[in-house]
DNA sequence: GGATTATACTTGCATATGCAGCTAATTAGT
DNA sequence: ACTAATTAGCTGCATATGCAAGTATAATCC
């Protein structure tokens, strides 16, 4: 056996692949979980926080969401599309779009309110309650500015050190 | 203050939503850091991935990813339009394709693993050390068989229990 | 040995997502 | 009040992803 093989068959150690692997399989537990519903967990997860915040802005969604503006109006169109939010301008201030849950939306989303339990039971079932609570608390960290900033900080010491990235300004 | 609104304010407690939130995140930093190299994150786990385990298939590749076959072949099109991939026929068995990374893929890998390992180091330093070994680890486990298993059987216990789903056979 | 079944992929269609460039509308500066 | 800078969204383009239907190849089973 060839050093070469043992090495070739690690797993990854990427903490993102990861990240993206587990996203998108429990994200396939969800949809499925979900799929009497209609809705997807991703269009889940917009519809539920309009009617935490509702009526609210593109812009609020995004951030609230953690996704690119121009991501969610992409997205928000199939669930407009299919009359269950509306997205009408703002009269007090016309670059704003107000985002609400038609009644058709309200009643969908309540009725993928019970799949949802069920799956999230599942998950915690499956997961451990207390590890599923230190989890979202992981989750809500890395999504937090308090870790971007430090990642970010990170990456620049790096690359001062580096010749990567652009020249250094300073002497 | 209205009960409704404290109630409206209360943040997502969906466990498959905050690991799409934090994925999304953190696949913005990794690719921020990978930039340079023209590779985002998702395009350097595949070719990673090849690396590791070449020559090998679309199957066993979308296995190690937890992705969809067919979202791998639409994925390594621009790979292999770039001329990053080689994806050839296996005279063996005609049905699979051999997937490899070309000498400029090779290298453009090789490229990106400085990039890389800032990142990751970045993370741990602004996530720690040993909370993100066990991060992964946590991760590693919400891909396996044994999570899916215990998963699908809490679903299955709770559907059996509600008038959802299709009906039961049993007495 | 030919029909049946099982595998391994590919494609088409739809949604998800990010980024850069563009427009509209408001606010700040003078 | 007029212009500059800012803010909020949208659109086009590209990749990411999943699912279902279709195709090709192998393996099985009379």
């Amino acid at each position: 056996m060839s050093q070469k093989n043992d090495l070739k068959s690690q797993p990854s150690r990427c903490s993102c692949t990861a990240l993206r692997k587990a996203s998108r399989r429990i994200s396939q537990l969800y949809d499925a979980a979900l799929a009497p519903s209609g809705l997807k967990t991703t269009q889940r997860a917009i519809l539920a926080q309009i009617r935490r915040s509702e009526p609210t802005t593109v812009g609020r969604l995004a951030d609230a969401l953690v996704m690119d503006a121009g991501a969610l109006a992409h997205t928000l169109k199939p669930l407009d599309r299919d009359g269950l939010v509306s997205i009408d301008i703002d009269r007090s201030d016309r670059r704003n779009r107000l985002v609400r849950l038609t009644p058709a939306g309200c009643s969908r989303l309540a009725e993928s309110d019970i799949l949802w339990e069920n799956a999230q039971r599942s998950f915690e079932v499956a997961f451990g309650r207390v590890k599923s609570e230190a989890l979202r608390a992981a989750m809500r960290f890395l999504i937090s500015g308090e870790f971007a900033r430090d990642f970010e900080k990170a990456i620049a010491s790096t690359a001062a050190r580096n010749l990567f990235s652009k020249p250094c300004a300073l002497p």
